[in-house]
DNA sequence: ACTAATTTACGATTTATTTCGTAATACAAT
DNA sequence: ATTGTATTACGAAATAAATCGTAAATTAGT
């Protein structure tokens, strides 16, 4: 019954999101200065778009003080889920291990992170 | 000199593109009656899309016969390369592991699949 | 040549997304 | 209280994406 239907973010939504992702809470100033710093864009446009985010159910709102603090409702970890779960069906015909192949092959990673994958793997071969 | 700027596909025209790749070289036709089998959508809907993706440099015509055949311009791989490098940048902190740690962790792979990325793991510890 | 069937071209409409200006509101400082 | 400053609310405009109807063009069948 659950009926938590996944909203997807659009481009600018996650770029918002990735910045309270970083942060507990966050008042629309803070995100918007996070923003500008790579990209020119107006006040309240960022204001808009969090706003609209709160009607989604993207971001929860505080409102209880005249600056009003958003914090996020959808877990990165989640988000990230859905849309790379997304991206293997649409791109990658539904096999994970192609993305796997072509995500290490074109990105270098270091020794540690090998490592880390290695035990990752390592579990996987047990089961 | 090259100026290849990449063109990001909108979802449609990767839900096209997909169906081209399958092939060698197709009809408008041949596209949409794949696409209709998942999908309610006219015909010069897909019509349309495949003009536009053509305008864009997405794939190339050849309208020499009555029916234009089309292929893709661009290739899977690259394609893949471009959308997955933009999601590890915009999702996963520039991190390609956090990326493959999460794909294994939420889909679950075969023996053989798991030997084949360990092979390409076994690779890169080399270097 | 005529008709029917299929295809492309064109353009308009709809829907989604992004953007921002202006007004209203709340608070702080004086 | 009045003024200034920062914030939110509202709505409209601009842009991008997806959809489809209708007309024109092309070909095949008769």
């Amino acid at each position: 019954m659950s009926s938590t239907k996944y909203i997807k973010p659009t481009e600018s939504e996650l770029e918002i999101l990735r910045v309270i992702w970083e942060k507990e809470s966050v008042s629309v100033r803070e995100v918007h200065e996070e923003l500008a710093k790579t990209k020119d864009v107006g006040y309240t446009t960022t204001l808009k778009l969090m706003q609209i985010m709160n009607e989604k159910g993207l971001v929860k709102r505080d409102d209880s003080l005249k600056t009003h603090y958003y914090q996020a409702a959808v877990s990165k970890e989640k988000t990230q889920k859905h849309l790379l779960g997304k991206m293997i069906n649409t791109l990658f015909g539904g096999s994970s291990t192609e993305l796997v192949l072509q995500a290490l092959g074109n990105h270098k990673a270091s020794a540690e992170e090998l490592e880390e994958i290695q035990k990752v793997l390592n579990n996987l071969k047990k089961q």
